[in-house]
DNA sequence: AGAAATTTTGCAGCAGGCGCAAATTTTCCT
DNA sequence: AGGAAAATTTGCGCCTGCTGCAAAATTTCT
């Protein structure tokens, strides 16, 4: 009843890509989402504006779309994971393990952030959707850390590795400089252990 | 020209305090800010509607207003005090010094906290506000850690700093402990600075 | 083929937000 | 003071985005 069933879950499903891609491919071609308007979003997949609707709020939820899919496996990865290692080790590898870098054109994902950067109102749904997958996963490393979900050290943990997801995700995408994603992530999932007020010595593998 | 020459300045100060005041209030008073139309705002201070969108964008802008504030602040301090303070020493400091205990009643701050997270779009908002503040001192985080604002070391510095404002305020607010906010601060910063994947012990000064 | 369930669609409605120009208020100058 | 100049407030109209609702079209099931 939720995924697979037949024909109607997989048009479902297909609208719901042809109207993502669209939304990007018409942000690209106008230069900026704001340009675009939900209704030139529908004309191109050839649906009614009131059927954009239907499937996404606002065409930022359109755009942001392929985020979403990924999300909800990230968490069910963190959620197996946390059960038999450290918590910290378990986002880690969560994160590493969603394998954006086969999953997504390098090409792409450029222009995906550089449209993002460039629409105040993307930057805020994303930033609330961040908002949501750290309400999502709170309770899940709070009880990995044998603490409450009102105490500090759990928030800290989940944010800090949210923020040094995206920012490695973004870092590696923007410029790869020879370092696959996965480690370009365990790279700064390291620094972060090792403590945020010193860098760590980034050259290929120091011998001292 | 700016902040306090007459007669005029102060007036608009007031009435931009007033309209943010009667927000908070109506939210509380109705139960959430979603409840809360621009146009209740402005009667309850006694402007027009369209005075009200004058000096906010949204009745979100207007609730937050006080954080906006703030936020001026807190960059001023950190590009002072990175210019003679290790960089993070520097975002732990400013952090402190803003003294958000005497600035604020400890109530209303919960009472805000509340309907902050019952309003999807409030934490969209914030959310964006956050960004914003990150865009804002990347550069001067940066060049205090003497790398390019593309470089992840600033911006996982940043990031983490924000992250780790954010929720030692929100859990002092929420329950000081007997604790003072400044030393919520510091030991939550203690904590990333120690490094984020063990947790440092907390009791009060254990002796060994 | 026909009934039942589901999706699509158009329409109407509402709140948000903005530009514009008139009215009001405040400041400044003589 | 008095009156001109500058700035603020206000009302109005307009457009956009989004949602509820019920009718039309499509798909599934028997």
């Amino acid at each position: 009843m939720a995924d697979q069933s037949g024909l109607r879950e997989r048009k479902k499903a297909a609208t719901k890509a042809a109207l993502s891609d669209a939304t990007l491919r018409l942000a690209v071609s106008k230069g900026g989402l704001d340009a675009v308007t939900a209704d030139e979003i529908a004309a191109e997949v050839g649906v009614s504006t009131r059927t954009f609707h239907n499937y996404f709020p606002n065409k930022e939820a359109a755009f942001l779309h392929d985020f979403n899919e990924v999300t909800g496996e990230f968490i069910a990865a963190v959620r197996d994971r946390a059960a038999q290692q450290p918590v910290w080790d378990a986002l880690r590898d969560a994160c590493v393990g969603m394998r954006m870098d086969e999953r997504f054109d390098i090409a792409q994902m450029q222009c995906r952030e550089e449209l993002i950067h460039s629409s105040p109102e993307l930057i805020k749904v994303q930033a609330g959707q961040f908002m949501e997958l750290f309400a999502e996963l709170l309770g899940i490393v709070a009880e990995a850390t044998g603490r409450s979900t009102d105490h500090p050290y759990p928030r800290l943990v989940l944010g800090s590795a949210l923020v040094t997801m995206k920012i490695s995700n973004e870092d590696w995408f923007a410029n790869p400089r020879g370092r696959t994603l996965a480690e370009a992530i365990t790279q700064a999932f390291a620094q972060m252990e090792a403590g945020i007020a010193r860098p760590l010595p980034e050259g290929p593998e120091p011998d001292a």
